[in-house]
DNA sequence: AGGATATAGTTGCTAGTGACAACTAATGGA
DNA sequence: TCCATTAGTTGTCACTAGCAACTATATCCT
């Protein structure tokens, strides 16, 4: 077995097949933990990211809400729109420009999104406290490195479909 | 700073925060990416997860389907309706069990799922590219890691809030 | 055999997701 | 001042998702 690079072009192909079939198992057992974990507590996936942003980065316009969660700005204000009546964000006009919306999380929304974390903290806990200290921080610096990589590839690009030559 | 494993219980907390920061970035950017990608061929990331499934285990019946994708079978239902519509999948009555369907999926729908594998994949390959190999073969072993602890911790029971004693 | 029970799948309902387009209102530059 | 731009909302369409009710079939028990 080579263990030098000059094998590369093959090698790349393959490792890329490995790790696309690997994350695509991670991601969707995630996707699905998160959803059970954070639908016993009265909001969706999509509403937990909504108050994740904004715990996260403050008060801020929909506008840069969409912007964070990659979505419409359509589909920002109806989920902001459900937070709100749910008493976990409060919507007021922006004191400096009349057009805007300062979207801020209540004390309610911050309570929620702190037990929403704190479970799946848990769960993770659960998840790697089989593990040897020193493969747990290998594997988070893996992941960082991944999420990092990956960011700067498709991060806060979201446009679709924006090469698409051949059809089915 | 200590590299024993003598203080493991705070390690194992700040590993586990740690990791699940780093998780949900990456889940997030990788549901995104998916979205992204698939959505540019005709049909949804659940559409696109059930074809996958059908495409990996064969023919099989509508509440085996549901099982694969942690979906409710109303849900199932559904989205293999949309499917075939589309012509992606065939459903007929089961041989051996009349109240039973046969869900298969169609050449056509064969196609389309290589054909978005191979997009997804490309994006994979732009991601890992600039890694060294032994990084790459280092960092799959990881992720193959977590998704085989997450997968025996949460896989095949997606059932929803069995415990919570507590509410907002 | 025949009735009770269980299983497979569909459909009605409700709520939410997500995009696009059309719209209102306010801003800001020429 | 007027016009292009920007911020956000609303209408519409298609899909996602679960629960509950329903039909049809299968299986188990006596």
């Amino acid at each position: 077995m080579p263990t030098t690079t000059h094998t590369g072009k093959s090698d790349l192909d393959r490792d890329a097949r490995d790790l696309y079939a690997a994350l695509s198992d991670l991601v969707r057992l995630y996707q699905f933990r998160d959803r059970d974990t954070i639908c016993c507590h009265d909001i969706s996936v999509t509403q937990c990211y909504a108050l994740q942003s904004l715990e996260r980065g403050g008060a801020m316009t929909l506008t840069a809400l969409a912007d964070d969660l990659m979505l419409d700005k359509s589909t920002t204000s109806r989920v902001a729109e459900t937070l709100e009546r749910k008493g976990y964000l409060r919507r007021e006009r922006h004191p400096e420009d009349a057009r805007a919306m300062r979207i801020e999380i209540t004390a309610r929304g911050k309570t929620l999104c702190q037990r929403i974390e704190r479970d799946l903290m848990d769960e993770e806990r659960n998840i790697i406290e089989s593990l040897d200290p020193a493969v747990r921080r290998a594997a988070i610096g893996v992941v960082r490195d991944l999420a990092r990589l990956a960011a700067a590839r498709i991060g806060r690009q979201a446009a679709c479909c924006a090469v698409d030559t051949e059809q089915v």
